[in-house]
RNA sequence: UGGGGGAUCGUUCAACGGUAGGACAGCGGACUCUGACUCCGUCAAUCUAGGUUCAAAUCCUAGUCCCCCAGCCA
């Protein structure tokens, strides 16, 4: 092995907790409730999404604690519940694909697959019982009364007229609610609680409201549906869910969510919330990614500049990427904005891992290397990982006439600029040291149309034998043997770090970044990247990761997304001598 | 101006009366056949004011600021 080739030593194992040495505050009161054998020391946890748009990075958050604390303890387990009380909004487009992200995110919900819709007819015998109890009652309140009746965030609510019905007038109302003889939106089936409580909440809550929709499952069977306060609480109490995880907006839900388990005498889960993740430069509600689709501003749901799992998938972040981030965020009731900057250090770091090196020119600049025999051609044998060598090598063909990088080349270059330029010699990536004799330009425009440059035939390989250095490398493509592929550049979708949070209320789409996406269309490729597989990725060197895009690449048009560029230092210079340059200005 | 939450480096998470620590970002350097990776160094924080204590991010008091709630959405 050269001396360049030095072994990297395995890393610390992505995603591993041992680094934290402390519990986030929900494992510690996992961990608490399991000193003191509550539910006889039984962790049960489910991940319950409403099938109404695709998962997203936020989603995954709660995906990887829900499914996480339940491999971490002996035993656990993890329920897929969906959360489908609202036929109107919902679809068996969002089921099968919230099915898929789960799944690919690598986690297992075994056998329990389960639907609040199961629950309807379990769910309309508790409500029954309440309405026994004197604990529910049918209101024929038109919604523009119940919310005047409700009160304000100051004032108290009062009671409807109708809260005092007898039991059996509630109970035949409720029985021909169901029945289809009211029209939709005439009557409620509300919670009798206390009009006047400070928490808006318990304001009599509506239990179940007429709506005629197909449900995706249940089809025309009901007419009534359950709200999600109801709903919840009942289904998470029926598959003895121990710890029901759910996000800060639903703290003021958790007495109403008690009052119903404890009005019903079922299982007593408990609602623990915790801050929901917030993203820079994206954004993270179901509502405002399905504007962005049905608008227009992207492809679809799966578009990679998407914070959808999906999205994020065919951008070419992988599973242990996103496990890792959702580690590392933690956990805590903190309202917080996270960095995408390290969302992108762990991809960077799982595909530096597991990614096989090649060379593409996104931007090809023809160079004729003239000492070089026309008719020559010769094949170099590079490593696929510079530091991995169990992942092999491959041949990668070398000519006369080459394609590299235009912006390694310039003809009046910089301070720090280690790359081609006139008289100058580097390095061509594993194969020969050039330098640049000639530069070919436009007569017209001045456009560099080719370079002329020699080789030194001693170099091959990329060492020369004297202990000569250059202080550049550079990768290329043999021009004759190269391909050619579409390149799609992605980038932030926003230009602001939280399109939805700045001073001037603007609507957050005038934020969209107008070069999130930049198509490359005549790329050229090393000939091995021919066969490259769906979705498998590659770093690019010196530029970063690419992953073939699952959709629209083929055989006869290969279409690679960037991931997500390599780290850069070199532009980082270039900025900072910009910024020197204005100032001087 | 009701109720429920939250305030710790730029960001994020920790420290649970006893040295404010990690990660990301930033900056500087070493190494380098990827200006990558790696390594080393460095910058940098307890919302404010009182109080308790030998000792306070942590306990007490009073403020300040931020988020959520008035769907027959979840």
């Amino acid at each position: 092995m050269k001396e360049h080739e030095k072994t990297i030593s395995p890393k610390k194992t992505t995603g591993e907790k041992s680094s934290s040495l402390s519990l986030d505050f929900i494992r510690a009161i996992i961990a608490q409730d399991k000193t003191n054998n509550k539910h006889g020391a039984r962790v049960h946890t489910r991940f319950p999404p409403e099938p109404n748009g695709y998962l997203h990075i936020g989603h995954a958050k709660s995906i990887c604690l829900n499914f996480g604390i339940a491999e971490e303890n002996e035993g656990g387990l993890c329920n897929l519940r969906f959360d489908d009380t609202n036929p109107s909004k919902e679809d068996q487009e969002y089921i099968d694909s919230i099915l898929e992200d789960v799944r690919w995110l690598g986690f297992d919900w075994g056998d329990r697959l389960f639907y609040a819709s199961d629950y309807f007819e379990k769910l309309y015998d508790f409500a029954v019982h309440l309405i026994k109890k004197s604990r529910a009652y049918v209101c024929d309140l038109s919604p523009e009364e119940i919310r005047q009746y409700r009160g304000t965030l100051t004032e108290p609510g009062k009671d409807s007229p109708y809260r005092n019905r007898s039991v059996e007038e509630n109970i035949d109302l409720f029985t021909r609610m169901r029945a289809g003889e009211f029209p939709d939106g005439s009557r409620v089936l509300r919670a009798r609680i206390d009009m006047k409580s400070p928490n808006i909440n318990m304001r009599d809550p509506v239990l179940y409201r007429i709506l005629r929709a197909t449900h995706h499952r249940t089809g025309n069977q009901w007419c009534i549906y359950p709200m999600y306060d109801f709903t919840h609480p009942v289904s998470d109490s029926l598959e003895g869910i121990t710890h029901s995880i759910c996000t800060l907006e639903f703290e003021d839900h958790r007495p109403l969510y008690d009052w119903s388990l404890n009005e019903l005498d079922i299982f007593r889960s408990r609602q623990i919330e915790f801050a929901r993740l917030n993203l820079t430069y994206t954004v993270m509600s179901k509502r405002k990614l399905l504007d962005l689709v049905e608008e227009g501003f992207v492809s679809s749901w799966d578009d990679p500049r998407m914070p959808t799992i999906s999205g994020l998938r065919r951008r070419g972040y992988t599973p242990e990427a996103i496990r890792d981030f959702c580690d590392r965020i933690g956990v805590a009731k903190n309202d917080s904005m996270v960095d995408i900057a390290l969302l992108e250090h762990c991809i960077r770091e799982d595909l530096n891992m597991k990614a096989q090196r090649r060379m593409a020119v996104l931007n090809p600049l023809k160079v004729v290397i003239d000492n070089y025999p026309a008719e020559k051609t010769e094949e170099f044998v590079i490593r696929n990982h510079p530091g991995n060598p169990l992942m092999g090598s491959r041949p990668v063909p070398f000519s006369r006439t080459l394609y590299i990088e235009q912006e390694d080349f310039m003809e009046d270059p910089p301070k720090k600029f280690f790359r081609l330029s006139p008289g100058v010699e580097v390095r061509l990536r594993g194969a020969y040291f050039i330098t640049c004799d000639r530069v070919l330009k436009d007569e017209n425009t001045g456009e560099i149309l080719e370079l002329h440059c020699t080789y030194d035939p001693d170099t091959r390989g990329g060492d020369s034998p004297d202990g000569r250095k250059v202080k550049g490398t550079i990768h290329w493509v043999s021009a004759p043997h190269s391909i050619e592929a579409e390149v799609r550049l992605y980038d932030r979708l926003f230009t602001v770090e939280n399109p939805c949070g700045e001073k001037e209320e603007r609507d957050f789409k005038t934020y969209l970044n107008p070069e999130s996406m930049d198509i490359v269309s005549s790329c050229r490729i090393e000939p091995s990247l021919k066969n490259a597989a769906s979705g498998e990725s590659f770093q690019f060197e010196r530029l970063g990761y690419f992953c073939v895009d699952s959709k629209d690449s083929s055989g006869e048009h290969l279409v690679f997304n960037r991931t997500v560029t390599l780290r850069d230092s070199w532009a980082k210079i270039e900025r900072s001598s910009e910024a020197r340059e204005k100032i001087v200005k």
